[in-house]
DNA sequence: AACAATGTTCAGTC
DNA sequence: GGACTGAACATTGT
């Protein structure tokens, strides 16, 4: 689930639910999410202290801390964060799709894979069934672009124009803009009316400045109704579907390496 | 059973 | 060295 939209929510979650709680204890001991710590090195980090705020740069999310770590927390590709209260009721934040609550039957314990414990009986919780999420001190944020709800349109033409890369997969690139993940790129890109495959180098200003416009409109708009699967393309990802614009055949493809949709009449 | 999956990273190849 | 591509990563769902 989670692109920059999914993380915002979840981001949202830990500020309203998990800040100013002591920490009793952590589980830290799935080697591979926690990688490249060894076991008990996070835990020694935390426990004793409170987290004093969420931060989020595209997908990226980091919570400050009373003592001198820095908690970085990354969903990958099916990672959630659920924070409980004392009596095990999750908080609500911003996951108003589909809140996983403590008795909701697809949460399997055995999909946590990294636990904050508080003083008060809270937790905060990484469940995450793929296990391709990480969590780790002091993350590397120096390798990022620029919030893609939040870069100005001279910045983003600039950084989106350099190169030869096909358009998707140069906004899939955290490095270039940080938070599109591959269905908010496929809604961008339908939005602009862009063909996913065109080379950076063959856009003119005035497609950058729309595609720039798409992309805040799409990364706005899905955090305001809680997750990328919001979206006016989902649901349109399927053999033999039509664009909800102009009912032409959707196409399917591979760019930057992901699966791609997208209209072959009005995206060129 | 084979393949795809909303993400990142690393090994190759220009 | 930079830009770019494709496979690998761990696991689940179809």
């Amino acid at each position: 689930m989670p692109e920059l939209p999914e993380v915002e929510s979840a981001r949202a979650v830990v500020e309203a639910g998990a800040l100013g709680r002591e920490i009793a204890d952590v589980d830290d001991e799935d080697t591979w999410v926690c990688r490249p710590h060894p076991p008990g090195e996070i835990r020694d980090a935390l426990v004793g202290q409170v987290l004093t705020a969420a931060h989020r740069r595209g997908k990226a999310m980091w919570c400050d801390t009373s003592g001198a770590a820095v908690l970085g927390l990354h969903l990958g590709m099916s990672g959630r964060l659920v924070v409980t209260d004392a009596g095990g009721e999750p908080v609500e934040g911003g996951d108003r799709v589909r809140g996983l609550s403590a008795t909701d039957p697809d949460r399997d314990p055995a999909w946590d894979r990294f636990t904050v414990r508080f003083t008060d009986g809270g937790v905060l919780r990484l469940f995450d069934k793929r296990r391709l999420g990480r969590v780790r001190l002091d993350p590397d944020l120096g390798r990022l672009g620029p919030d893609a709800g939040e870069v100005g349109v001279a910045e983003f033409r600039e950084r989106m124009s350099r190169g030869t890369a096909p358009v998707k997969a140069r906004l899939l690139d955290q490095g270039v803009v940080a938070g599109v993940g591959n269905l908010l790129a496929d809604e961008t890109l339908w939005q602009a009316r862009l063909d996913p495959r065109r080379r950076v180098d063959s856009l003119d200003a005035d497609q950058l400045t729309a595609l720039h416009r798409a992309l805040r409109r799409a990364t706005r708009r899905a955090i305001r109704r809680g997750g990328v699967h919001t979206g006016e393309l989902i649901g349109h990802r399927r053999p033999g579907d039509h664009c909800p614009r102009c009912g032409g055949a959707m196409e399917r493809a591979t760019v930057g390496g992901r699966t791609t949709w997208f209209c072959a009449v009005e995206q060129t």
